[in-house]
DNA sequence: CTGTTAGCGCTTTCAC
DNA sequence: GTGAAAGCGCTAACAG
């Protein structure tokens, strides 16, 4: 049987209240008889019972998802997987609620950060928009005291306890790799798609394609970047305007969202154009275009692993505890024809 | 506040205890008042509070893994995995061992599984040999009640409940989609290396890589599958003499363990041959073979995940409850250069 | 400062 | 058949 409160309280000789002030670091607790059952602790080997503690303590999680309002399928499987976390919210002990900000829109999420510093949540997971005003509205929260999570994009530089995302510049890379092999023997000029520059995800996406392409590939010449705001409207015209105007176009590299008006580009330009194409974001609409034949590989962060994660490591973290490195990485996951899930 | 079973028992005018027979199925009730109870569960929406049950029951769950005492880097793994899990096992309410096996043997798996009829575990995972004794042990298992889960090598046609492993003919035919795509406009032979075909991993592979070379890669003819019995002294001195006689082959999948072997025979080669190379599963050896750039493309299981999945879905059987069914799922990761963890 | 006591939600004797 | 009461490991009033 694992050690208990009673057996601190017995070894130390005292009763079951201060062992708690000692386990919980709070005040009223003499100096001596404080390290007397730490000692204890130590000698006995002790380790808390977290769903005991939750139990007695009726334990739940306030957690908050502050969401962009984009109107792609990525993140709508996001919102849908915050749903269905909402839906375990009983077993699970949490208390989730949503906010949707507009998507790049840094006044935004600040305003909403701010809102919650009164509310004090357990937990905040952010899909953070990368501007200074928004770091500093995340150190406040972490120093009063809740835990914060960002989400698909980081926030480096800032205070926050966690990244659930992918490596965006590997990102980058694994697509410049993929597209320099598919490509093979051919020579022609790549189009790089985007949704806006003012997210650090996309910036690092690209940033690693380009310097792998630049490294391994230098038979390639790279447009410029096409900024589509991961609007499927925007993508279709910018990309058709792109493809008649740049006729040694052979392959393309989508890093953002939107691509629903890539893959009818695509379509359009099909008979004639012979396109290798990387794109990221396993959807509805990636997915068919894979199978098609009309998208060579698919890029993709599993939404349903991040949102889960970010779950586990806002408990984790509000509580002090460990977790598990490996199980809350986020992969990168490449999809080709194949091993669809 | 979520519904108790006290609000259960004076919903429906009885005592505590009985409200927990109709929860837990135990015998003792009236017909009548089974139903009363039922009733009034439905009515008012009551979720039993699993953790609050298991600390009432003191409940631990007894795990068994079987796994084949494999001199390779990938089974390592796999037991490294579990001995973490065994680290964890207080917060987690499980009591792991581990039970080693000869690999590529039905009948030491069979007794080990028919050892455990008397000792009764919650649940066992084993790495299946394809075997019709095999199955018929399993089979003896869950039906006394043992929740049973198949890891890296699946057992169909059995009564296990889950299986913890990659889709392996989807590997296969990842593994050939990538060798067509990066083997280009070339022209040659393709070798491949397995451990044995008696497991049911290595044949599925197999077969899902030889179907896809032959719809959409016939200019690359297959050489007859090597079997290695992924022992890395017995693989070099194949790929050596594979190698030797065949000047054409310009491609290799090794779909097994053993890898050491087949790295040391491609280093030897290395100034000479050109060879484009798929392999399974990322270890230390074959992670710095893909960044040496001797291996082209990494296939890989996540040991880590496929362990904690294990014991997930082995306590949620037993309890029967219900899974996560996307957060087990094992993905087949794909390693490039570029996008290792 | 420290201890006693009553729960958290559920299970389990042991009576009736 | 059914119920009362004690207790799993921990926390939180409330006394002293």
């Amino acid at each position: 049987m694992r050690p208990t409160v009673h057996d601190i309280a017995a070894a130390a000789g005292v009763s079951l209240a201060t062992v708690d002030r000692v386990l919980n670091q709070r005040p009223g607790v003499r100096q001596a008889t404080r390290r007397k059952v730490e000692e204890a602790i130590r000698e006995i080997g002790y380790v808390r019972d977290v769903a005991a503690a939750n139990l007695a303590k009726s334990r739940v999680y306030p957690l908050v998802f502050i969401l962009p309002t984009s109107d792609n399928s990525f993140m709508h499987g996001v919102l849908e997987e915050v749903k269905q976390a909402v839906a375990r919210s009983g077993g699970e002990r949490t208390a989730i609620r949503v906010i949707e900000v507009p998507a790049f829109d840094p006044s935004a999420i600040v305003a909403a950060l701010q809102g919650l510093a009164s509310e004090k949540p357990a937990g905040v997971a952010l899909v953070a928009t990368d501007a200074p005003e928004v770091r500093a509205a995340v150190d406040d929260l972490v120093a009063a005291g809740v835990s914060v999570v960002t989400l698909v994009s980081d926030l480096t530089g800032s205070r926050r306890h966690h990244y659930a995302g992918v490596d965006n510049i590997a990102a980058g890379r694994t697509a410049a790799h993929l597209l320099g092999r598919f490509l093979g023997a051919k020579e022609g000029e790549v189009a790089v798609l985007a949704g806006s520059m003012l997210v650090r995800d996309h910036r690092e996406r690209l940033e690693g394609f380009a310097a792998l392409m630049a490294e391994q590939f230098p038979q390639f010449s790279l447009l410029p970047v096409v900024e589509g705001r991961d609007d499927p409207e925007l993508v279709n015209v910018l990309i058709n305007a792109t493809l008649s105007k740049n006729p040694r176009v052979i392959g393309i590299y989508s890093l953002g969202a939107g691509n629903r008006g890539l893959i009818k580009s695509l379509k359009e330009s099909r008979p004639q154009r012979d396109l290798t194409v990387v794109a990221h974001e396993l959807t509805a609409h990636t997915r068919s275009a894979l199978k098609d034949g009309l998208i060579d590989a698919i890029l993709n962060q599993d939404a349903g692993h991040e949102v889960r994660s970010a779950i586990r490591v806002m408990k984790a973290k509000a509580d002090g505890l460990a977790i598990i490195p490996a199980q809350e990485r986020i992969r990168l996951d490449i999809f080709l024809k194949d091993n669809l899930p």
